[in-house]
RNA sequence: GCCUCUGUAGCUCAGUAGGUAGAGCAGCGGACUGAAAAUCCGCGUGUCGUUGGUUCGAUUCCGACCGGAGGCA
């Protein structure tokens, strides 16, 4: 029986509760690979599990970081390979759970990053694009690292393999190519939530933007401006934060905020769907439109013992 | 009841002096190695309301009908 389950999603599939059905069923321990819920103090928005929904599992990974610091994969999977490592040595089932894909795999694969650079580099690359424009700097790209530039246009990704290469002297591409060939740190059983409509999972969706809303989205929000939290910080870059910190700065309508919120987060969930289709090892789990609950842990537990044979 | 306008993609609309059509938004697909709920790339998906007529050929012209909006009563 593998003791590692990484179950894979889109946002508002389900698989909160299914991650904590399988930690039951397992003797298993939650592991939550989620960009978002790292942070503190932002639970409606994000969704994060509550006490009642975690049923005395233990959940790993959320709330380790404040709003206003600048979380990272790397930071991620440094804090989140150790808890696995424990909860494996401790005879237990680590259900790594979540839709963050980049984090995911880069735990399950054990990704080395490039480090940081050092003040100001960032900031030079910055001012230079702004100055010369992105072509020029694909274009500079190209003498160093041709292979990056042929694949890469946005200019987030341009200014990064630039900056890991000045800061290096390796190029991205080696780099990744070099850590890539490292045997995989773990090798979990992949499950991915899916449904068979793709509205049913939007109806989803919309509707769970409402219900945070009931729930008091806007008053937390307006806690977390007040706790001095930027609206300018990552976290506030959320899906359902920063459509709504506009909204109490009296910049835009709720009705028309919300109607933002949920398509960012329909577009989003497409994305997240694309992210894991690529990855040929996830066992689809496909709900379809008349299923009751249970239903699809009934199929994970299945599929889980089959493989096992 | 009569008159006028209108009916083209999921929505809002453009267009074809007759040769089966194109924008925006929505949607769909893809990429992704220290911001990833981020960032970026690609793709029109269509009984041109219905039905007759004219025509080699009708979404386009003509008639009728159906739906919508407005006006007169």
């Amino acid at each position: 029986m593998n003791p590692i389950i990484c179950l894979a999603g889109p946002t508002a599939s389900g698989k909160t509760a299914l991650a904590v059905q399988l930690a039951r069923e397992l003797d298993g321990e939650v592991v939550s690979c989620d960009s978002m819920q790292v942070y503190r103090r932002m639970d409606i928005g994000t969704a994060k599990p509550t006490g009642e929904e975690m049923q005395g599992i233990p959940h790993h990974m959320i709330d380790v970081a404040e709003p206003w610091e600048d979380y990272s994969v790397s930071r991620y999977c440094q804090a989140a390979a150790p808890i696995v490592e424990d909860i494996l040595a401790r005879g237990k089932t680590a259900v790594i759970a979540g839709g963050t894909g980049l984090y995911m795999d880069s735990l399950v694969r054990g990704n080395d990053f490039a480090p940081f650079p050092s003040t100001g580099v960032r900031e030079e690359l910055e001012a230079q694009a702004d100055a010369l424009g992105l072509d020029a700097m694909v274009a500079r790209l190209r003498e160093i690292d041709p292979e990056t530039a042929d694949r890469v246009r946005d200019r987030k990704r341009v200014l990064r393999a630039l900056e890991v290469y000045l800061e290096t002297g390796e190029t991205i591409t080696a780099h990744n190519r070099r850590t890539q060939e490292q045997p995989p740190r773990f090798t979990p059983l992949w499950l991915g939530l899916d449904y068979e409509n793709r509205d049913t999972l939007y109806d989803r969706i919309n509707r769970r933007v409402d219900l945070m809303l009931e729930k008091g989205l806007l008053e937390e929000i307006r806690e977390l401006l007040a706790g001095g939290v930027s609206p300018k910080a990552t976290s506030m870059q959320a899906i359902g934060y920063k459509e709504f910190v506009a909204v109490l700065e009296g910049r835009r309508s709720l009705a028309d905020a919300a109607e933002e919120v949920k398509q960012s987060s329909r577009r989003y969930a497409k994305r997240q769907l694309t992210w894991f289709r690529r990855n040929r090892n996830i066992h689809w789990l496909t709900r379809k439109d008349t299923w009751e609950d249970g239903e699809i842990f009934r199929l994970a537990r299945q599929i889980i013992q089959e493989i096992d044979k």
